[in-house]
DNA sequence: AGTAAATACATGTATATACATATAAAAAAT
DNA sequence: ATTTTTTATATGTATATACATGTATTTACT
């Protein structure tokens, strides 16, 4: 669906405007499709985006700044995350040897598990919904990092 | 900054993965940077996305649903983001006169006010950190079109 | 060594998101 | 005309976001 079709507007100041917007309604959308996938896993974005990044690193553990830091979303409170997630016993919390103040976490057998249901499941839903051949992805990712660049 | 950078990773499936990722961040920093502004007036990213719908439509009145449909973030909970608006007097409820399962809400002159100095503050701020030509921002927006063309 | 500053994490609060359900009114079906 | 279905909005709950604050530990300073 065309930006002006899913807002219902057609007044942009100009292209850059229009550029915005349609980046925040693209990341709502793929958010949204991925969401549905996610629900029958009882996971939420957040939580999948964790385990994945946990899994980067496995059997590592990791602490919660570095966690954090690896998010897309940084604001993300990583604490609550995974408390959530070690309720579900996904993830395991254990003191660091190294440094008192840091807690580390790493997947439970249950949380490889169910991350690998989840991500196939997640990446056969993108693959058969968004549809891009690669030279225009490696257009679209240079030119988001464009926009980005003044960061 | 980089997507690898901004996110610590440098292993995606492929490019348009990679792109996914890169549109979800994009949206994250486009939100923060607008944030530190809408905050200094007390408003929030889709108080404000609310207070800019009714202005286009001014003096009109809306209904909920209206406003709902025009919104960037689809699932946002309209009519508790019309309280809030509600409590600092930058809209107006009242009940419809056609259907009166509606509620429509229009800008108060404070809202108005406040919505024409924040969108002041939000647009050069925006004019000053997103720096992108005409010609690059025509091409994200047809390639994020296109990625959305499943839909 | 002792104090100050910084760091890592946790917690508290307000708002937002996601989703289920409730309620009232309007439209459709019979 | 009455019942059923749909529509518009509101409300409730769990999780997440945004931001401030608290606490323990480590690092830096003197």
């Amino acid at each position: 669906m065309k930006l002006e079709q899913a807002i219902q507007s057609t007044k942009f100041k100009n292209e850059l405007h229009k550029a915005t917007l349609n980046v925040l309604y693209t990341a709502w959308w793929l958010k949204t499709l991925m969401s549905k996938e996610l629900k029958e896993f009882g996971l939420t974005h957040e939580q999948y985006n964790v385990l994945r990044i946990l899994k980067g690193k496995h059997p590592e553990k990791m602490c919660v700044k570095d966690i954090g830091c690896r998010m897309i979303e940084k604001s993300s409170n990583v604490p609550r995350i995974i408390d959530r997630l070690a309720l579900k016993k996904l993830v395991k919390r254990s003191d660091s040897e190294f440094d008192k103040r840091e807690t580390v976490i790493t997947l439970t057998q249950s949380g490889i598990a169910v991350l690998e249901a989840t991500s196939n499941k997640v990446n056969s839903l993108l693959e058969n919904e968004v549809i891009m051949d690669d030279k225009d992805a490696k257009s679209l990712n240079g030119l988001l990092e464009k926009l980005r660049a003044g960061n």
